[in-house]
DNA sequence: GTATAATTCTCATGTAATGAGAATTATGGA
DNA sequence: TCCATAATTCTCATTACATGAGAATTATAC
């Protein structure tokens, strides 16, 4: 019920809902009641129901005390701290067949740099933090990739066939990360790591975008290093110290390891 | 379910889950898997359970497309050039007995002048943003709020007899609005007015926070006239164009009102 | 490779969801 | 203030699903 909700269809009537989801009238206004009482949803006017207060509150509980957030941010800042220019450190995920930036940071408070926003799906097949994750995608997840999207593939010079698809991939897996330019907002650089979980599958990407006219090999090539030996250190701590990761000593204990 | 996850405690396993829940083990693994494929919790390691992607992707959502932001952001905005010095303006809403910042705009991005964040509760009775609120809530409301927080209500100045609570809300509902000063965050003053639903219901306030050493009677005067009429302005828009706050055309509609 | 904790599955029992449509309520306009 | 009407809630017979207990299976870390 809730994936109803999305930024191009932000409200439903019960009937619209009802018959979107083939229920009768009286079970979506069961539905909006139920998830309106726990928060998730809200009334805001006669017939007019929307994402509700409950998601607010807990995108604020993740912010401030996801586990992963915990490890990562401070890592990040670092990363941060080691770009030259202008520069945005993102941490993105695979999330339905999409890439979702989970955190930033940056050094361009007033002037954002890239386009990637916390909750934002972007695009799977573009820009160094989706192809590093393609990248280390299963065989079977290519497939349906390449029978779904063949074209916009093959556009996006990734290869015109899936052999080729799966060479280029392959260069990229040996490489460890990811370097693109303009794919997803001109004039950018991005240089991506990827991330996995305790079973050794990908789930993410870390990286950094600049502004190319700032960003030469030699910057290139340095971060490249940095972002790889960041992306390692999150995945490293995730996978040992998942517990830690929930104390509020969490940040100590984080930087013990590195020094 | 989705309650369990705070600030506080962001992980959980199944079994904590099972006895805070008081159902068996394999009924919580139920409720967690069910919420894990539809994103609302994810699985991070073996046996902890957390947030999941879909509260960071629906929380862009209504930052995006919102009925109620799509209106009062402009609003907030304009409010906004109207302030002198550095200020932040809030959107407050009632939530859980609570107050929790909806959005806000600032003119001070790298260094923020209000503890208010986006999704976090705030006290229910300090401040301008929730005594505003207090002074139009029901009477019925009120006598909660005294049975349980007496102490508090006296501690805050707010009243020491619930007659004398009474009293000092009705001075503020007849104001119309409140100001506050370092009441929440030190060194500031809090300027706020409520925010009705259709039905005249409170729901809200709209606020602005300013420095104390920038900001003289004056200021203090010129701007509740701003806030009080931002707000009707955006009650005013949400009563009567609820439909309109959906459509992609909002801003231009809300434009053409005000001129 | 293996012990063990975590997780999934099975099944009998118990509980809840559903749709259709009547009854009630809330709202906006005259 | 009144009233028509859309929205919402309620009822009830029918249908479907949830639950707990515990066995079976899987994943993980050493």
């Amino acid at each position: 019920m809730l994936s109803l909700f999305t930024a191009e269809r932000s409200a439903w009537s019960a009937e619209d809902a009802a018959e979107q989801l083939d229920v009768s009238l009286s079970t979506a206004y069961r539905y909006f009641n139920s998830l309106v009482s726990c928060g998730l949803l809200d009334r805001i006017h006669r017939n007019h129901y929307v994402l509700g207060p409950a998601i607010i509150e807990h995108d604020w509980q993740i912010r401030m005390a996801d586990p992963v957030l915990k490890i990562a941010k401070p890592v990040m800042i670092d990363l941060l701290r080691g770009s030259d220019g202008a520069a945005t450190v993102l941490l993105c995920r695979l999330y339905r067949q999409r890439v979702m930036c989970i955190h930033q940071e940056t050094n361009r408070l007033n002037d954002p740099i890239s386009s990637y926003e916390r909750g934002r799906p972007r695009p799977m097949l573009r820009g160094a933090t989706s192809k590093i994750i393609l990248a280390f995608l299963p065989t079977r997840t290519l497939t349906n990739l390449w029978r779904d999207h063949r074209d916009e593939i093959a556009a996006t010079g990734l290869g015109a066939t899936f052999e080729d698809f799966k060479a280029t991939l392959k260069v990229l897996r040996r490489n460890g990360f990811c370097v693109s330019r303009g794919e997803v907002d001109a004039g950018r650089i991005g240089i991506a790591a990827p991330i996995f979980d305790g079973s050794d599958r990908i789930v993410g990407s870390l990286s950094v975008v600049l502004y190319s006219t700032e960003t030469g090999d030699r910057s290139i090539n340095r971060l490249a290093a940095l972002v790889v030996a960041a992306a390692r250190e999150i995945v490293w701590t995730i996978r040992t110290e998942p517990q830690a990761a929930v104390d509020s000593d969490t940040v100590v204990i984080a930087e013990q390891r590195r020094a």
